[in-house]
DNA sequence: TAGCGTCAGAATTTCGAAATAATTCATATT
DNA sequence: AATATGAATTATTTCGAAATTCTGACGCTA
């Protein structure tokens, strides 16, 4: 067999939480993980302080551990830190959500136009194993919300596993994590289902048909469907764009703002 | 004035080195950043193991600071770490560089279309501040391999970040990296000024006349062939595709293949 | 000779305490 | 009353040593 550069890709996967440290039984993992969906999935709140004591106790580690946890976080962009002031969950604003929504459509409708156009028959494959997955996983109750989350992202990586780019898939894996978080934080479960997993079966179709101007222009509906949902749920929260704002809520200009911006 | 979505949008800035980490005079800030420019020179070349003994020695700092820093680079890609394994830096891959190569062009054809669409004035002063500084630091003799570096970075920098997108101009700071290492790894020095800095006031005049066509035109020239000559180069230095691969040099394609490459 | 288990040496990971920096709050001053 | 000052407190960062895990070599067995 002929050596081509695809080749010599290595295939790192889909779903790899950080770059290059494949993860084994060590506590400082076992935190970051923990760590990790607490602040994905809102539990702990934009903006909360971690201090040393309380990271410690509530996962039950020393000190070490616990600062490469930390440190791999604010690394990710879940976490800021400044000089010796420890670390604080991000907050979120209107316009950060407003910049993740768009790079996420760019760097998604570029490994999906790759996909669509080389992927390989082994993509295929996992890309209707996963379907079947979510659909089963509809089916049965919604009793942990990360667990679904974890289904509902092994999809979306599926698809774009197929653009045979690591890098890319690393970045779309940063950026899907801010994407959900903001959602898990303002746009509440009910409203969701029906209309997203229509939404999918039509994606679906369109990758194994090689439709590409179908699957951009649904992952275009799709994203901006979804972060503008989030921006309206922010919104009627009363989360002002800049968290130090003056700004009051009344006098954003709301839906029309959100409906004309352009992602 | 009305309060828009844009202006909600943090500004970074462009070249912050780690998402969300303000630096401040700790140890293990230093440590990071002195690591980080010998890793990305290539002064610490591929697969070199990093132990504990020889890093504490090396920039004088004890366990923690080290680890710290040593965590950060891993999350940045630019060293990798197994379980209890410890860190080495990431070998290099001809599969890599054309990934690097492709993933970099997509994100700088995003960032610079939408600066030459929306970039503001203070965009366009940075811009011709960076490119004076460019000038000048290529008349001085090449004194500092890591100087001239950076203005050359601040410069590519200033043009994308008219596009006022922190997590694009994030992620191409990321990839921005890794270009960097494997042209510092494999092409010389001696070569590249002349056609460089033509290049470069090319990219400026179209940015600045708001030519879109032309710069995206330029922007593609300029990184396929940065990306060819290393993708050559490694190839001339002997490099496989795989560090584990069978194949000896001869059996690649070689040029045809680079040239013949889609990125 | 090849394969397997064991054991010392080396390296990484983790803990607990010391050092250093930030914060708070009471006190003094303008 | 408002602001500045400075100990006391709290929190973060760093060091040094203990605990755990990996590595490589040696000897044993089939």
């Amino acid at each position: 067999m002929r050596a081509s550069v695809e080749d010599t890709i290595p295939n790192w996967g889909p779903g790899l939480r950080s770059m290059r440290t494949t993860p084994a039984n060590t506590l400082s993992t076992e935190a970051y993980d923990q760590l990790r969906a607490d602040v994905v999935s809102g539990r702990l709140p934009p903006g909360t302080k971690l201090t040393t004591k309380g990271v410690k106790e509530r996962y039950g580690i020393g000190g070490s551990p616990m600062r490469e946890a930390l440190t791999r976080l604010a690394a990710d962009g879940l976490l800021e830190t400044e000089g010796q002031k420890g670390f604080t969950v991000v907050s979120a604003s209107i316009g950060e959500l407003a910049d993740i929504g768009r790079v996420r459509m760019q760097l998604e409708l570029q490994a999906l136009s790759q996909a669509v156009k080389r992927g390989s028959v082994e993509w295929e494959v996992s890309v209707v194993s996963q379907f079947h997955r979510l659909q089963h996983a509809l089916e049965a109750p919604l009793t942990d919300g990360d667990e679904w989350e974890q289904t509902h992202r092994a999809f979306h990586f599926a698809l774009l596993s197929g653009c045979a780019s690591p890098w890319l898939m690393h970045f779309c894996d940063r950026i899907y994590d801010q994407t959900e978080r903001y959602r898990r934080l303002y746009t509440s479960y009910e409203r969701i289902p029906a209309k997203l997993m229509h939404s999918h079966k039509a994606l679906l179709n369109a990758v194994l048909a090689r439709d590409l101007e179908k699957t951009l222009a649904l992952t275009r509906d799709h994203i901006a469907y979804a972060t503008r949902q989030t921006l309206a749920d922010m919104l009627a929260a009363g989360v002002t764009g800049d968290p130090a704002a003056e700004t009051s809520i009344a006098e954003l200009p709301g839906l029309g703002l959100i409906l004309s911006l352009k992602l």
